[in-house]
DNA sequence: TATGAATGAGCGTTCATTCAT
DNA sequence: AATGAATGAACGCTCATTCAT
């Protein structure tokens, strides 16, 4: 019946939602236009909502693929690793080789613009965000606690306030590298939170 | 042309950038409007234009000055104490107290917005913003390494990788508390950090 | 080319055109849009334009075949019942069901739907719509004649003035139960009206 | 302070509200653009959002006019006259004198557009005529009350049902002379009206 | 100097219509 | 003959900006 795959359909739909990110980061959200984004997609602007609902709906989408990337990241080094804390370590070397990667500049913009976006203008955008937040600080808790299990970081450390410690440095450092790009050894810093970790080992009597 | 005049023009000038900067911080830049501002600043949307050329202009310049809050808590603090450590600690315990103020949302928003358009429309806001973060930057390391000269953090640490942490940290706080709400214990993170740096005093007898 | 093929263009025209009806009266002329035919019609919008130029066009379809159902109502009690006078209260009746029915609400929207456009856009649809009411009325005229030269009603009664009367209440009725729903009972007027008729019996002896 | 007196302000919302009035009659509520009313008015389309909130909201504007009109004819008729009997006539009469007036023919199609607006995309709207409706229909009750107790009118007759059957005439035959035109003689069925009401005298034994 | 009415460009969105398949 | 993806013009509406007063 149809001339048209679903796959081509597909296709589109992951071109628009490329060209959405490319305009929301370029632009940003509220600057981008439904216009800008559907001629960076080689359409008209009537054509994209045959894909999405609206705009706010594109930006949804945009910010939805996020969560997907830090889990997989995760789950990935936990099977790896037998170490908790090696597994930590994994991860945030993975988290800071993407910082210093092209693409994390314009995520981290995209990021901030979210939360702008969700403080602000949708609350339901927020709660996404807030929920994909407990999920990832719940995987860090998770292997903090089992390294304390382990014996590699001491049990008098909170692990719930060292998960939001280790989140808040990563976003922190997101931003920092943004600012100041070359200015910053991002490197340095995750040495120096490797050192941190070290220093939280159980301490002998 | 007489001083009285100028004097009212530079009043309002103040009054106009205040306002501009209380609506942008409550509503965004993008849904404040001229109209909001001039409101705010007692005047009508058509005077605003006498004292700035455009709704961008005003947002560069409310932009500007951004620095000085965390130079002076500096400053201050850096007199107050004797221990450089403790210095530090007063800081952190300033700058954690501000996260969990009721204002702090408005100013980390406008502060993620300012990151937004230094790095995506004025790179002169973005250089100004660069050289206040260096020079808090500095103001830090050289309390580390006070710190560190007086015998309160060990030597092996590098206190820039340390200062970039501790930024990091605190930026990545005030995202979190605006995002997480009560649902992060903010103290507890400020405590942990406190262990971090009392676990870095030098070691071995 | 085949008999076939051109019985089913007819019977897709005639569905579409029904189908097209049936939007126009659930959503209103302006708000069903092509897409809602088609899918009614069980095509895609596009096939629309095979059948019928535009939209404008349907309308014009739709609007046209709207005499037939009151005259046959009108002849059938014209041979049911002797009296004159019955055939006209029996007539009202029918109406008057109708006003109280569920599609009658539907049907009063696409009538008076029909009113605008042709006063407005399409004079030729003005024109049959007056023809047809010229037809009813003359049936009306007919039978109040009829009652008058059986000594049902007063001679001194304009037989015309009477129709445009009872033709201009049952219209009115339609737009008043339309607005009103239960508020009003509309039983109560046709009993109204059928006291009127009684009080219109040739008076003295 | 202000250039533009209240006055002009006032005219101008006038002018506004008598072009919406024209161009919704003249191309209906539907078609009829804010760019139509705003270029009737002599403005841009967005100065209309000076003076009404919505295209909605011009509309309802529109036909707050109708109330006022009814009940003004109505109190007028009230105090000159006596007999409750006559003032049904005169306001009749006035009624009449309007359904052949040229500017009735477009209240009539405005009329029916609101009704169909009212009942299709604006319950508010349909409330608010409901109300008005609903005044009216207790003015003309309350007169035939008064007739009935001044023996003017039978009391046989159930007042509300006399109420409704007149209003819906009223009704009709505006649709009734707006579709037919000259070929009705709406004079005649006002004289049958006033017939009707004197053969609704209380009947002697 | 200050006003605020007015403009006009542009927004997100809808949908009648076209046309390659 | 039929599809439905795509277009493009238009919609209601907003707001930065201008300018007569």
């Amino acid at each position: 019946m149809t001339k048209v795959t679903q796959a081509h359909i597909d296709a589109r739909t992951q071109e628009i939602l490329d060209a959405a990110r490319r305009m929301f980061v370029r632009k940003g959200v509220g600057v981008a236009t439904v216009q800008d984004i559907a001629t960076e997609a080689g359409l008209s602007a009537g054509a994209i909502y045959r894909y999405y609902q609206s705009k706010a709906d594109l930006l949804r989408a945009v910010c939805g693929n996020w969560v997907e990337k830090d889990r997989a990241l995760f789950e990935r080094a936990a099977v790896e690793l037998d170490s908790p804390l090696q597994v930590l370590v994994q991860v945030g070397r993975c988290v800071w080789d993407d910082i210093n990667s092209p693409e994390a500049r314009e995520d981290t913009l995209l990021a901030l613009e979210t939360v702008l976006v969700g403080a602000r203008h949708s609350p339901e955008l927020a709660a996404e965000r807030r929920a994909a937040m407990l999920e990832a600080a719940g995987m860090v808790e998770g292997v903090i606690r089992q390294a304390q299990a382990a014996g590699e970081i001491d049990t008098a450390i909170d692990p719930r306030a060292l998960t939001h410690t280790l989140l808040a440095c990563s976003f922190g450092m997101r931003m920092l590298a943004l600012e100041m790009g070359d200015d910053i050894d991002t490197n340095a810093v995750l040495d120096l939170l490797e050192i941190m970790l070290s220093r939280f080992a159980p301490q002998g009597t």
